[in-house]
DNA sequence: CCCGATTCCTGTAGGC
DNA sequence: TGCCTACAGGAATCGG
């Protein structure tokens, strides 16, 4: 599914490719995402000029003259850069057409995505508004995490990846840093130590960059690649691993259900 | 406020 | 080989 390297990948590819560009059509197909895509939505966007794609958390950002397109890509979506006849597929529900006979193909087979339209600051959507920091951010830091956990009794992993705490952490990444951190993933939150967070804060930035670098190379430019995520060739140490060796200690890797997704750790090197 | 459970959806993997 | 079920996951929302 996208994570942040992949939804930042696109952004990347997007930018480049329509910036400055007219949005000339668009098409709806299936508005049944996560939430339903406005009716108005061509309405919104034709005629005006693509100003900038930015990304907050794993939402895209597309800013125009009159207000900005927010996209998400869920978990299953993609954005690719197709001719403008090219043959439609199962899932294909949006495509935007721009100036140069540009056009952009939103596919996403599950349709947990979803795409909003606001005409005033993005950062005041309700969906944004309440977000915590980037985790690559100046605002990510051990006092800012050890300060929202105190007298907190959740996991530490759903701590980790509550987006309202910290955004872009997904459930691969939180059984990676917590790994790295050599923190349990069911402690709870306000049971750890400053300098505990101080370690899982550097192991979040450590296994996210690391993310970005192999999306980097695996990925190359989203948008008018296959889509195909990246993080299957990245090193994992635990995530998947069960009853595989640590690469530290040698003990069984274990799996365990904790708030409804499967987390994976060693039972020796977290505690 | 806090927290755990539920929900959306479909492709894929595993069992028989 | 083929069918059937379980599972995966981001994040809003519901219920206690």
């Amino acid at each position: 599914m996208p994570e942040l390297p992949e939804v930042e990948t696109t952004r990347r590819g997007l930018a480049k490719l329509v910036t400055g560009k007219k949005i000339r059509r668009v098409l709806v197909r299936e508005r049944r995402l996560r939430w339903p895509i406005p009716d108005e939505l061509s309405q919104y966007l034709v005629g005006r000029t693509v100003r900038a794609v930015r990304r907050r958390a794993k939402y895209l950002l597309i800013d125009t003259s009159n207000g900005t397109l927010i996209i998400h890509l869920g978990m299953s979506g993609s954005i690719r850069h197709v001719a403008p006849n090219a043959p439609v597929r199962k899932h294909d529900h949006v495509d935007i057409e721009l100036d140069d006979e540009i056009c952009l193909r939103y596919h996403d087979p599950r349709r947990f995505g979803s795409m909003h339209w606001t005409s005033v600051s993005a950062d005041e959507h309700f969906l944004l508004c309440s977000l915590g920091p980037e985790p690559l951010g100046p605002d990510f830091t051990p006092d800012y995490l050890y300060g929202r956990s105190r007298n907190r009794k959740i996991a530490v992993k759903n701590f980790l990846m509550d987006a309202h705490v910290v955004v872009g952490v997904g459930n691969i990444y939180a059984s990676e840093a917590l790994y790295l951190s050599g923190l349990s993933p069911v402690r709870a939150a306000g049971q750890v130590s400053l300098a505990r967070y101080a370690k899982l804060v550097d192991s979040v930035q450590q296994t996210l960059r690391r993310a970005i670098k192999a999306g980097g190379t695996t990925l190359r430019d989203f948008v008018s690649g296959d889509g195909q995520p990246g993080y299957f060739g990245q090193q994992l140490f635990v995530y998947g691993k069960a009853g595989e060796r640590c690469s530290k200690c040698a003990s069984e890797i274990r799996v365990r259900t904790i708030g409804q997704r499967s987390s994976y750790y060693c039972p020796v090197c977290q505690r």
